[in-house]
DNA sequence: TCCCAGGTCCTAC
DNA sequence: GTAGGACCTGGG
């Protein structure tokens, strides 16, 4: 089945790999087909349309959540054109457009974004794999045998020598107690989803902060982003300081001392409530433009 | 061989 | 409140 998202006017590259989700693969050297699982189903992607090869029951239902997955209801032109510009920001639109933020599921992209502490992409992305491939369900598809992403109750359920078998360290127990609350029912991450982002942030980070959870600041602001679309979350990285520091610090008079001690709590307070505050209701937005830029810049000269 | 990575937690001030 | 260190493990 096929679906025309050439209205969405998106590039499936730089929405697939600006770091939001961590799951898609290119198929052909040009990145032109991308090819990776939504829910159930096994999708491939183009520029124009999104391909779903699984065989499911229910296609309607599946076409649609396919659909959402890629936020339709967001007008990608008049958010950056809402956006308040600068010539770095302005420099990020023209060097990347078609970058669109995704509404993945809110479970695989809280879990996806505890395996990035403090891990480059490639492991990243393998450790995710991996827990695919050994607590995931299988789907087969007319292009080969791709896995779900584990459920709360696979993942509840595993042994800590079978998590470790997935190269996620020592991060193991904070995705088996995560999926242990999400099981209990005690934090239900959908129902955020009306909540106003301080509101969905203060359920998340009052559930799953500390030694048990490990979900801190940047974590919870990414899940925010990238799977409930609070638009207005801005996640800060080690990449989000550089930019600050480089080309809004002073903009913003946010003072220099500030950026150069570590990002303790009230640091990542400052500085994401400053860039919210300036960028607005899509500074999330904002936030994934500036993140890539910043990125391929520092690719470039080194 | 060694350092580092889309962070977070803990400990000692 | 915060600096400084530890943390699993693969990649560069």
């Amino acid at each position: 089945m096929d679906l025309d998202v050439s209205a969405l006017k998106f590039n499936p590259s730089y929405t697939f790999d600006c770091g939001q989700a961590f799951r898609w693969r290119p198929v052909d050297s040009q990145k032109s087909i991308w090819v990776g699982a939504i829910g159930r189903s096994v999708i491939s992607v183009t520029r124009d349309r999104v391909r779903i090869h699984s065989q499911e029951v229910h296609a309607q239902h599946h076409s649609d959540k396919v659909l959402d997955y890629f936020t339709p209801e967001d007008d990608l032109d008049s958010i950056l054109e809402r956006l308040p510009k600068d010539e770095f920001l302005s420099g990020a639109i023209r060097e990347f457009p078609g970058l669109r933020i995704l509404t993945q599921d809110p479970w695989e992209c809280l879990v996806s974004f505890v395996c990035s502490i403090n891990k480059n992409i490639p492991a990243i992305k393998l450790a995710i794999e991996n827990l695919c491939d050994r607590f995931g369900d299988p789907i087969s598809s007319d292009i080969g045998i791709y896995h779900t992403f584990p459920s709360p109750e696979a993942l509840a359920n595993a042994k800590q020598s079978d998590l470790l078998s997935c190269k996620v360290g020592f991060r193991w127990k904070y995705i088996k107690y995560i999926a242990m609350k999400i099981q209990s029912g005690e934090l239900n991450l959908e129902s955020l989803r009306n909540l106003s982002y301080e509101d969905a942030r203060q359920a998340i980070v009052s559930k799953l902060s500390g030694r048990t959870f490990g979900v801190g600041p940047k974590v919870a602001d990414c899940a925010l982003l990238f799977s409930l679309h609070k638009t207005n979350a801005f996640p800060i990285d080690v990449w989000m300081s550089r930019c600050i520091r480089e080309h809004y610090a002073s903009m913003l008079r946010i003072e220099k001392t500030v950026l150069k001690k570590s990002l303790t709590p009230r640091t990542y307070a400052l500085l994401s409530g400053t860039m919210r505050l300036h960028f607005g209701k899509y500074a999330g937005y904002a936030q994934q433009y500036l993140y890539m830029k910043t990125r391929t810049d520092s690719l470039y000269s080194r």
